[in-house]
DNA sequence: CGCGCGATTGAGTAATTTCAAATCTAGTGG
DNA sequence: CCACTAGATTTGAAATTACTCAATCGCGCG
């Protein structure tokens, strides 16, 4: 477990065990079973969190009871409401598990004295917001210029992965798309 | 010009005026009329600009030659393709201005060595990405949960110096809705 | 005055949603 | 091993939303 976060870490900047050791020092470990919430609606965000292993989704609920999906996470993605966690304000999205799952996880405090002590690790971080936003500007793009069809393609060939674990209704939340209209693309 | 690069970063953090002194270093300035551009798709991307005066749009041209905003930029704001600026690709997007203005850009290296240098930087161009790593996610959300109606009000709400200086052609492609639906949305 | 651009309006069409019903599937208990 | 159920998926049909193409309007500027 430890030794898949410094792999993960790693993949940007290489530690000492020394180095490694006081970085895992900040983290907490949480064991989740199916459907169950790391982050609620109304409820501030003192974490973020990585995913150990299992498989999660950040979604927003519409006046209308709907589920709208921000962001899923599997083995080696982190998960948060961002925007609370970094402000420091009360979430307006939920997260939870979509199968039993294990997460490491850091609050902001202990995250910005890391970042302080080790500058490696801000420019870890610092790496990850910019790919996040990279990743997030993709998609308005794609949200933009693409009809139904296009997206479930665009999905299908960039994230393999999520179709393996994803419910087809979970999968229309996330293209933005009603699973019906989803449903009749197939073929 | 640089008084005001101060205060927009003094915002967020705190600077000497020595330290103002090497952090302007690093920038350069540009001019330009209407209609130049600043990031052609298909360019490396060496830099990213702060906006002094003006008023400018990042936009995907999409196969049938049709524009889609991805950001617009006043006063105070930053622009560029921030994907292929920090990566060093190729832009697939266009920069340019809508009015006249004027820039003070920062090329990546100069940005790396001046947030090695000057912590406080590193801290600013950080919070920089977080807070449009928020904006990107809130953006999204409204493009799922949102019909053209509503799109408009919100940016109404929530941006209305846009609606100063951006023509309805354009407010249309940045929420993603034709011009002709979003002329027929109003009254 | 007339040109040109942006905005609006109209009419027909295409894409997507909604609501409802039918079908399929995996897991459970008998 | 089979019947049964809950949940997920698909299908159907009608309604809605937004798009496209075309024509018209409105206004600032030379």
């Amino acid at each position: 477990m430890s030794s898949q976060l410094r792999k993960h870490i790693e993949k940007i900047t290489s530690l000492t065990d020394e180095e490694f050791e006081f970085v895992f020092s900040h983290f907490h470990s949480k064991k989740l079973r199916k459907h169950q919430y790391l982050i609620e609606a109304g409820e501030y965000v003192e974490n973020s969190y990585w995913v150990v292993s299992g498989f999660l989704k950040a979604y927003y609920v519409d006046a209308s009871e709907k589920e709208h999906i921000l962001s899923f996470a599997m083995e080696d993605w982190w998960i948060t409401d961002y925007e609370a966690y970094i402000t420091r304000t009360m979430s307006r999205i939920f997260v939870d598990s979509i199968e039993a799952s294990e997460v490491l996880y850091i609050s902001l405090d202990d995250r910005e004295k890391l970042c302080n002590e080790l500058h490696k690790m801000a420019n870890f971080f610092r790496e990850k917001v910019d790919m996040g936003y990279v990743g997030l500007q993709n998609r308005i793009l794609t949200l933009l210029t693409t009809n139904a069809k296009e997206r479930y393609d665009e999905l299908l060939l960039k994230n393999p992965e999520l179709f393996q674990r994803a419910s087809k209704t979970l999968i229309a939340s996330y293209l933005g798309v009603s699973r019906e209209t989803l449903s009749r693309l197939n073929g």
